[in-house]
RNA sequence: GCGGGUGUAGUUCAGUGGUAGAACAUCAGCUUCCCAAGCUGAUUGUGAGGGUUCGAUUCCCUUCACCCGCUCCA
């Protein structure tokens, strides 16, 4: 890298190339939307392909799902998002920071030594008992707040034609609970012995209060979540088994091990429902971000769905003859943050010659938006070459190009990531040969017209 | 949502209360042919809406978006 990789790079690459687009750009964009480009939809899919292959397809515990965004709100109500994701906030109006009122009676509270819970109250409760105790900003000190304001999460949309409020119902803001209410229906239709787990691809939905980062975090955006369950007492067990299955995985799709760490929660960061968790944070230009995280729900969502659905979902293990509610280890990961991270990862400017700087996305050939670029050296041999594309393209997603000198073309296929280029040359015309171009070592080789199908075979082969 | 900053071709930047300019990029033609060559030509723009004005890209208001902070966590 010649320079410092920043973002602002990687946006403008992003954008210019047809990775990622604002959306609605026409309109002047949407706050925090970002359409996926013809080769930002190649990259996220390979991407999400590769997960799906080695977490469900290979695994031999995991299976698919594929739920609805929209699911009954008592679903919501069981998980705990309904109140849970509704934070209270408030303003200093003197310093202009923002606080969650709730946290500030109950840090009042501590200090003061009264013990009442604020659980369930309302907002015009908190205000009342904020304004009653006096209880001052932490940042500035000053009693100027401005009103409660509920800041839910989730969106809401209706059911139905009607803008009736009965029929409120939400987007997920989580694809796990999907998985979590059909457990059941999975467990008995695919005959799975505990341990096994159920993996998801899919859009969930959070109305952020501050997003940002390209597509870092976005409000619209996709997991990727597997749900492993497990006996209770043995979920520590696999819980290291999934981070360190996840750690490899990131790394083996060429994620640079200095790019990346495990950090584990702190007793006091921990969700409520959660026994440890582990996040693996990428570090991203604008500073380290969470990937994935990783972490021991307990039984805590069966046994919530439990005494919502008043279901039985607990399992019979038939060897012991036991009957228990599953432990669920949960390794989560954002499908846009995870794109980003590759991006970010692969992106490098490299000096070839003197004063000659070439812009390189090394991506891992699995995820590479186009595997193959085919060029004719001239474009008299046009006609020939796209019979060779024509070939290719049945296998792999390639691109044509005829446009400008070979090594512009050779340079336009370096920025967007293609491992491999072919070249036909006049050669070509009386040896039936192409050249092959690497990528990363701008090594050549020649190789048959009739032998390509089984040599990319051999190159794609992971 | 709050505070601060910014909006001019695809990109980076000029410029003006009176017909908007360059470079790069893109496309076409000629030429060259295995790593951003050259020549000729072409396409494309004042974020959106409103106001003041004879006339606004420039001044004012609103809005939208982006960047930096505050709450988040896939």
């Amino acid at each position: 890298m010649l320079t410092e990789k920043s973002m602002e790079k990687i946006v403008a690459l992003a954008k210019n190339r047809g990775f990622v687009f604002p959306g609605s750009d026409i309109y002047g964009g949407l706050a925090n939307a970002w359409d996926y480009g013809p080769l930002g939809v190649e990259l996220k899919n390979n991407v999400k392909r590769a997960w799906w292959r080695k977490f469900v397809q290979e695994s031999p515990y995991n299976v698919g799902l594929d739920c609805a965004i929209l699911m009954n709100p008592q679903v919501w109500v069981a998980s705990g998002h309904v109140g849970g994701f509704s934070d209270p906030l408030i303003d200093c109006k003197d310093c202009k920071t923002r606080h969650r009122a709730d946290k500030l009676i109950e840090d009042w509270n501590r200090e003061n030594d009264v013990n009442i819970s604020v659980d369930g109250w309302k907002n015009e409760q908190l205000l009342d008992y904020i304004k009653e105790k006096g209880v001052k900003c932490p940042n500035c000190g000053s009693g100027n707040f401005t009103d409660i304001r509920k800041f839910n999460l989730m969106y809401k949309t209706y059911q139905g034609v009607t803008e009736d409020s009965k029929a409120e119902i939400y987007l997920r803001p989580e694809t796990a609970q999907g998985i979590f209410v059909n457990f059941k229906n999975v467990q008995r239709s695919t005959r799975k012995k505990i341990p096994f787990g159920i993996g998801q691809i899919g859009k969930s939905f959070r109305n952020e209060i501050t997003p940002g980062n390209f597509i870092f975090r976005i409000r619209e955006f996709e997991q990727m979540e597997l749900e492993f369950f497990c006996e209770p007492g043995k979920d520590l067990e696999w819980f290291t088994y999934w981070k360190d299955f996840c750690y490899s995985w990131l790394q083996n799709f060429g994620l640079n091990k200095d790019s990346l760490r495990l950090r584990d929660h702190e007793k006091e960061e921990l969700s409520f429902y959660s026994r440890a968790t582990t996040d693996i944070e990428f570090k991203f230009p604008f500073g380290w971000g969470e990937l994935w995280g990783i972490a021991d729900r307990t039984d805590y969502d069966l046994k919530q769905h439990m005494e919502y659905s008043k279901e039985d979902l607990s399992y019979f293990d038939p060897t012991t003859n036991e009957k228990y509610v599953p432990y669920c280890i949960e390794p989560s990961l954002g499908a846009d943050r995870v794109t980003l991270a590759f991006l970010c990862d692969a992106y490098d400017e490299e000096e070839v010659a003197e004063g000659d700087v070439r812009t390189v996305l090394h991506l891992h050939p699995a995820i590479a938006p186009i595997k193959i670029g085919v060029l004719p050296l001239s474009k008299k041999l046009g006609d020939d070459t796209y019979k060779v594309y024509e070939q290719l393209t049945k296998k792999y997603v390639c691109e044509y190009d005829e446009t400008g000198s070979i090594g512009k073309r050779y340079r336009r296929q370096d920025e967007i990531g293609t491992p491999y280029c072919i070249t036909l040359d006049f050669e070509s015309l009386n040896d039936a040969s192409v050249t092959i171009r690497d990528r990363d070592t701008m090594t050549q080789e020649r190789i048959r017209i009739d032998e390509l199908d089984a040599y990319f075979e051999k190159k794609f082969d992971y």
